[in-house]
DNA sequence: TATGAATGAGTTTTCATTCAT
DNA sequence: TATGAATGAAAACTCATTCAT
């Protein structure tokens, strides 16, 4: 989860853990006030550092804004795990919700900063985005339906599993395993009835 | 869509439309640029006004972004015409997303404010809630789902009706109608669903 | 002197006043600490104004160094009057150089700016550019001498006008006529001189 | 051109490297960026060292930039070669003045952070002053003139010979002899017509 | 001695808000 | 009421210098 090199020196060590603490300020920062509300003043202040010390981890405000979101929340769009290939796809389905799910509750700063009350924007779209093609993966593995339908499918979806993190940010009393679960009943009457309406309809 | 009074003098209309200039150039300007890039002194530009009148309309700016998305936006909490009293659920259910995309559709410019890609995060997560109300009170008139399930279920759902808000505002060639019909198929299998499932797990 | 527009309203007349200030508070502070020591901070302090209203008048620093310097020292290249077409060769140089000086010695804070101990570099190369292009048209206008001839002899006349310049700055009790003399005893037995030399050297 | 003591030792020669190292370094980015362009930090860079090193060789900044330009510039101050002797004035004026700009020609570097477009003002100055005592001392070798007129002629002709400077700065296409021969042409004629002036009018 | 990370004072610029006209 | 100039409190970023290793 921290995609800075393996420090071996004892003061890239202390490097190391010295720039993970701004990203840890800056996230902690933005879930509580909002990217708007982010300073650099008060990312170095929340570190315990001197604002110039800032500027020797990252050129300016924008580089740790986007270290502090994506540098780990890339993951979210890597390739799921192959062990679920034996499984059935209502299996795959939740096995992969919960996957996102325990993703989430690891990381819960990062994604107050992103999916919180005081989200950023445009980290929010990218997120998003980024759901979204996990999803488009997954109705193309799992069912049948034409790109046309997938296409429009697929925001709706995002926007439900979305929704899915926001309820489990704001309940921290629910397990991952839970808010899978639920996500899964929801879901899975969709791929048995949709073709039939879309051959139909769309 | 205006909520100032019925203003009977002139000058009252005057003030009136002053006042709307403002509240547009807002929308258009958070739409585009994001609520950080709204300032004061473009939104008067934009207006074609002072910088002083504005504080003669609104004590602050806060009050102007208020103004700009909930005056309009509350509606999305009005309660649903009787109307649709005559109709199944199914129907009911497709007339109501209609009716919300519809309005989507005459208001673009808010609704890219709030839901758009640059949007304000304190006024998107507002919009969810009052979308979550409407999205609850469907579920109670339409489904004999219990309030625990309810809890859950209506965020997941807003979440999907929000992604439906969103793929709308981008692809302006898809009429609300199409929306509509979209959105009721994907939601339309769950209630039939969900019951059996709950008692059995939640 | 002042290339601001003739102010008419009584706004419009403290605005040009105010600006001035700022204009001359940046010369005082050039000719005293030097390009590099001038702070906008500064600026307004000596003008006794607020920091942000420098920039209702200035777009930025730079915008204001530039005014502060060229807004009058362009007249140093403007064409020579024309009264002075009557005049023997010796006069006119001796003419010329005279409106040089007197225009030095009422602009005393401007050309400590550029001239001075504590000129800034840039403005000074720029300023000397102008003067070569006056010195040019002096000789084209005044000896017979050739193309290649003035290329060089440019740079170093104007080179001793300006050490002219420097000593006038240095020594305020030399009258801008006294060092008109002096200079034009200086340069006269040039134009006499060198067409000969040149003939035979270069 | 090394004011460094000759270093006997091997860690004695090294340090001697490595300071000239930084002196150059500063040379270079000062006739490049200008005075205020120039950090330690490039300065090191370029030099290929550790900012902390910098501190070691020179107590502060300024140091360096007094020692980067005056170490080697000192010697334009410095008296005349006794061989000059049983040359007329003419030639020895020539000689002089080639000798000026070889020196010049040899330390390209060097002057362009004090005569070239982006030079040092301050050092311009104390350069200027310099050569100011040469001409002086040149003037009192070469021509009966009294002190008051030697008082005003010499920041001229140094302003004349500066723009020497500048100009084979500018063209390095024109040799030293070149210039040495031109500047003489032009102020050979001086030192014959200078005195008959001076008696009838200063 | 050499290193380079850490420091924080100082600089430019923006912008919500006030207020005299 | 309308105006727009004036204000000054932030905010991002730079850089000379220090100091532990």
């Amino acid at each position: 989860m921290n995609n800075a090199p393996p420090a071996s020196t004892r003061s890239q060590r202390r490097r190391s853990r010295r720039r993970q603490r701004l990203v840890d300020a800056a996230r902690e920062i933005i879930a509580r006030k909002g990217l708007a509300g982010l300073t650099v003043q008060d990312v170095t202040e929340e570190a315990d550092m001197a604002v110039g010390s800032f500027y020797t981890y990252f050129p300016n405000k924008e580089a740790l804004i986007e270290a502090a979101i994506w540098e780990d929340l890339q993951q979210l769009g890597n390739p799921q795990r192959p062990e679920l290939a034996g499984l059935t796809p209502d299996q795959r389905l939740q096995a992969q919700l919960m996957q996102l799910f325990q993703f989430v509750e690891q990381h819960r700063a990062l994604f107050q900063a992103v999916f919180g009350p005081r989200h950023a924007p445009e980290h929010y779209e990218r997120a998003l985005d980024l759901l979204e093609t996990r999803v488009a993966d997954g109705l193309r593995l799992n069912t049948g339906l034409p790109e046309e339908a997938i296409a429009w499918i697929t925001p709706l979806l995002a926007g439900l599993i979305g929704g899915g993190i926001r309820y489990l940010l704001a309940h921290p009393e629910v397990s991952a395993e839970e808010m899978a679960l639920r996500t899964t009943i929801l879901i899975r009457p969709l791929s048995e009835q949709i073709p039939a309406d879309l051959t139909t309809n769309g």
